[in-house]
DNA sequence: AACCTGAATTAGAATAATTCTAAATGTTAT
DNA sequence: ATAACATTTAGAATTATTCTAATTCAGGTT
């Protein structure tokens, strides 16, 4: 395999090598160049929600020879060793997400933008009764609306 | 057009016709023969939370030349026109859903069954804080776990 | 009753996201 | 080094859904 090393790729600076493969490694999981560069773009674009698509779009820029595939495999593993979570809203692309603490997501139906709402205090579903016998391993809430930046537009208009 | 009219379909004696109907064209649509077929196919098939493929080979039995594009449309326009809901599960083929009371979801990780929850009293969701801003406007919960029958069969083994 | 217009339906092609496959490459333990 | 196994890769295949263009249908006119 010849150097094919990209030009002097912008690693931000709270993104580091050593900690992301860390957090790989302690989830149980070889740390591979593949992963690492995966996951850290996923940290670093946490707040935009990513698809695989746009994760592979970033991905080649620091790893040139990078595939779709693994971009998928990836993921793939991440999620199964909790370190990230899917959000499916409607049919579109699944998103990704490597905030792992419980919350809910909002999506903006003007512009399209998913936010992170933080969850109050209770752990519990209040508000939805679970009958008894039914064991829940796992919540998810989704949310549609206006984001105050598009509900400011539409008043302007 | 010859008839080809199906040898005795069995209707079930809770669904009927003109009350589908009326519901239909209440909701401000124009009840065809196909959207009151799709229609009454969901409704008799609430609880399963059928596929669209499910409900076209359902509604192919009463209406034979029905196709799997207009299963869609239908399903499609009675969506818009607040009469189903779809209910999205991880990337799985989109679900469709009668019950317009708000309630959340549950889908069983062992058998795959999907009930539905009802809401408690309030209709707030209470334990989710939403920022101040941000114009909240549909919610969806959807939980997993087990079902009492598949929680029954793994203490047996 | 034929006629017009727009809506609804249809079959089949197209699309988009994801999964699968088989070969190549990389890694770890012997 | 070598075997055994995991990971990555390109590209093909799959699946659910949407699109397209032609046809049929329904309701309101002449």
């Amino acid at each position: 395999m010849k150097d094919v090393k990209a030009r002097t790729v912008f690693v931000p600076p709270h993104r580091e090598r050593g900690a992301v493969d860390a957090r790989i490694a302690e989830s149980g999981l070889r740390p591979t160049a593949q992963r690492s560069v995966v996951y850290g773009v996923l940290l670093d674009h946490a707040k935009e929600h990513p698809t695989a698509d746009e994760i592979f779009i970033q991905a080649k820029t620091e790893k040139p020879e990078i595939s779709m595939a693994t971009v998928y495999n990836c993921l793939d593993a991440l999620v199964k060793h909790h370190l990230v979570k899917q959000v499916h809203l409607d049919r579109a692309a699944t998103r990704y997400c490597p905030n792992m603490e419980e919350h809910a997501h909002f999506l903006c139906e003007t512009c399209g933008e998913v936010w992170d709402f933080e969850i109050a205090v209770k752990p519990r579903m209040s508000g939805f009764r679970v009958p008894s016998g039914f064991a829940v391993t796992q919540r998810e809430v989704n949310m549609r609306g206006v984001c105050p930046a598009c509900a400011e537009q539409e008043v302007v208009r």
